[in-house]
DNA sequence: TCAGTTTCGAGAGCAGTGCTCTCGCTCATG
DNA sequence: CATGAGCGAGAGCACTGCTCTCGAAACTGA
């Protein structure tokens, strides 16, 4: 992050942003699959082929809305899980918290949630970048278990664990639990989160649930109490 | 499914297959957002615009093709369990052979995983012959509670329980239990175990998890356990 | 049997897409 | 101040979904 020194890369940074603005912007009207890079030029009143001076096609301005997208919905649970911390909330309190503003944030940006946990784009293998940025909404989660385990949780024993090795090395190492009951039981619960938020926005629960909010309250409220949080 | 009569009628069903069966195939090569309705019509021999004969457009062919999807993972759920059925096996082990088969099923036609649960396509309203359809799978799920319930198989006291009324009547009604509490608890573990799937197929899972079919049990049998069956 | 109607496939055409290439102009650096 | 890199504009290619027309084929009822 160095400041751009001549002007040029000061229009450079400054067209890219507005490109990935506007891009951001027409996403939100029609989505992922009718999103235009052509409209996108028209919109700043360039031609098509000047953007790709910025990026190299369609698939890599999608890939750098990713990486924007996954922080935003990072920075919403990091900034949630403080303020349930700062009013000393209990475990599953911050939980609950970190989940509705996840969720929020989805209902509030079908479109970029789609781009992030629905159908991939093809020419997209996650580079370095994305899997951080990606990474700091679960973080937000297993944080809120390692402050549990601090405090003296458990994992309930009579619940099914995980074979310890499944779990990458890095990602069980974030977790303070040797058993890595609570790692394997945190990935589940963050699939499973996500996986809610999904049926509600791509429509699989018309029909099925009446009141989408009360129904994620319970499933938050339902996976903290299976993770033992208190 | 009135049989054709005159050979007109014939060669429309038989076409309107043609057209779907390509199209599938095509799918499967190059995921939904690049299926094309004129490859399609090339693959065929026949020129774009014949197709319009059969399908108002590409969104409504991709429709005909959600339908016949859920029913194919409906139908391997629904035969997974029934040969689970003829072994005697225990609700548990019901439940872990239908998931298995849903898994395997969506691993084998990602593709058409993708239509199913990713993104959904924009001009898409869910039909009532696509809600049929999709029922099936889950309502197999449904069905190992119900048989567990029935053999004296009762929610966890200790777990979180669903407001009754968030919960569709008419869903409701399928499940044996009055306080809902099954009902909650099995929708929220069909959510889970697609999002799980989806997690795996669209590459949340990497750089997190080892081995995919190994960690996919371990849900399946955590989510069998905190449904309570035995 | 035979006119009249419907159904169908082919073709041309329109507006839009992603992407490539070339051509000058402008800015930055030697 | 000159050289080279970066840049925007424009033309062009191959492709897309979709509409329309036209002639041929298949079906219908008298």
């Amino acid at each position: 992050m160095s400041a751009p020194r001549t002007a040029r890369e000061r229009a450079r940074a400054e067209l890219t942003q507005a490109i990935k603005d506007a891009a951001r912007r027409q996403l939100g009207e029609v989505g992922p699959r009718a999103l235009s890079l052509r409209a996108v030029a028209r919109e700043l009143g360039m031609v098509s082929s000047a953007v790709y001076r910025y990026f190299a096609g369609i698939d890599d301005l999608l890939t750098a809305l990713i990486i924007d997208s996954y922080n935003a919905v990072g920075e919403k649970a990091e900034h949630a899980d403080a303020q349930a911390v700062a009013a000393d909330a209990s475990p599953t309190e911050r939980w609950l918290a970190v989940c509705h503003a996840v969720r929020d944030w989805s209902i509030e940006h079908r479109h970029e949630f789609e781009l992030l946990y629905g159908t991939p784009i093809p020419g997209y293998a996650a580079p370095q970048d994305t899997t951080v940025a990606a990474a700091r909404m679960p973080m937000t989660l297993v944080g809120i278990c390692n402050a549990a385990i601090e405090n003296g949780a458990t994992y309930p024993a009579d619940r099914p664990t995980v074979e310890p090795s499944l779990i990458a090395d890095n990602v069980a190492a974030l977790v303070d639990d040797p058993s890595r009951a609570f790692s394997g039981r945190v990935i589940l619960a963050w699939s499973g989160l996500i996986g809610v938020i999904g049926f509600e926005l791509f429509g699989q629960y018309v029909g099925v649930i009446s009141d989408y909010r009360a129904y994620f309250d319970y499933a938050a409220r339902a996976t903290a109490a299976e993770l033992g949080l208190p």
